[in-house]
DNA sequence: AATATTAATTGACTTAGGTCAATTAATAGA
DNA sequence: TCTATTAATTGACCTAAGTCAATTAATATT
């Protein structure tokens, strides 16, 4: 659990290099490294954050795992998929809400103690700034995602999530289709006709990457928060900002 | 829009008791009220938080709000429905990101700047904590929503609000019928139908209260999350905990 | 390379909840 | 108090997406 000393050096240049410790000295990443605990997961584990373990702030260093919340119906609703680099800090959701981890690829955890965490913030204001802007981004995040469930039907969901993947991971489709049907809240049947859907606009899915005919179909299914690191947002070829 | 002289002690006195400003001093609090701002707005009355309106942080002194997104067909999605006491804060949304509000009753908003905001939270340890702790409710609080809307059919979203404004509004219903149905994704005519499926177990609404037959006929819709500020929460009379 | 296992697709059918239209109830204005 | 307006209910109908079952395609395993 407690990582040796010849991992040290890996795990400080990790650290290093995530938002949460943007704009903060060596040292000071250095100290906190001393508190960083680790663990391993196998690919189809399941962990579930609940009271009766103890809350804390986790970091994916290698792997991918879903939180997802179960109801008594056995109906599975995925929160987040949470890749490499990506933070979840259960120390932060109310006491009594119980969410669920399962790994999709063997993975290794870091995660600091809730103790550890609240220290941090309260000796370095920017820490303190730091967890305010992962904050800030979970909400935004499931603020988009709220929208994307209420306001999309299945072909619409589809196009929003290849427009998001299409800017951010080089349109290479990082997780399974059946995954991704019940990230988007669907079935795997209706996500194979949605696709079908946007394959007659120009849109196709060969091998795992997006293929889209022009080049720009997808751009009808972007939005102003996940185009605004296209690199032809706000200029003159972008959709967005001319109709 | 900078309030007089003789409204600053009311205003000091209301800022006191928020949990924005929880643990803080008189004197803190006090200097602070010097950068609020204050804007009436009229029922009805609508405002989008955008690109174009510098990015602040609200609080509801008097009235009522909902948060909303609108998407290109008119489809409106309800965020969040903010009462009074309440804190909105769009600065920590993305930039790109434009919600609107719409006024549910003559409103009263106090507001600071960005600019404000991130000088307290530099400056002072507890306000940065106050503001994590806000934006952790507003992460948890968007979990739920999720989870209501993804893993709930209609009548067990109405019987999960009526659960939680049984223990956090003395059963009274805070808002009218229609603004519900839209809050909880559901038209008007199915919040009827689903009133009338909950009126068959014993649940029914007369005249904006909640009237129980036994008094626990809401207990099968709540959950740990609202249930922690019932007043039988983890006793054996708890039907949450005796399953 | 052949087989087993898992993932994805397709078609037929079902269903929860939406839409539209007609009443009925409630609230506000005169 | 009466009338006008808005909100809520009810019934008939429709539709998007789910379910179930049967293939087909893709991975894994020997």
């Amino acid at each position: 659990m407690n990582p040796k000393k010849s991992e040290h050096k890996i795990y400080l240049n990790f650290l290093s290099e995530l938002a949460l410790f943007k704009n903060m000295q060596a040292n000071e990443i250095e100290s906190v490294v001393a508190y960083l605990k680790v663990k391993n997961y196998q690919k189809g584990e399941m962990f579930s954050f609940d009271v009766n373990n103890r809350p804390r702030l986790y970091i994916v260093f290698t792997g991918q795992f879903k939180l997802t919340k179960i109801n008594e119906r056995g109906d599975e609703m995925i929160l987040r998929v949470i890749d490499q680099d990506e933070v979840v800090s259960p120390m932060h959701f109310s006491h009594y809400y119980d969410v669920s981890a399962e790994f999709i690829t063997d993975t290794t955890l870091l995660y600091f103690s809730e103790e550890t965490i609240n220290n941090l913030v309260k000796e370095n204001l920017t820490f303190a700034k730091n967890i305010i802007n992962m904050l800030a981004e979970n909400v935004q995040s499931l603020m988009v995602t709220a929208e994307v469930w209420r306001l999309k039907n299945t072909k619409e969901r589809l196009g929003w999530f290849l427009a998001s993947v299409n800017n951010n991971n080089l349109g290479k489709l990082p997780i399974s289709k059946s995954l991704l049907a019940s990230y988007l809240g669907m079935t795997p049947e209706s996500l194979s006709r949605a696709l079908k859907k946007l394959s007659e606009e120009g849109i196709e899915l060969e091998n795992k990457s997006i293929v889209q005919r022009t080049g720009k179909e997808l751009c009808a299914y972007c939005d102003k928060v996940i185009g605004s690191d296209c690199n032809i947002f706000g200029t003159h070829d972008c959709p967005l900002f001319n109709s």
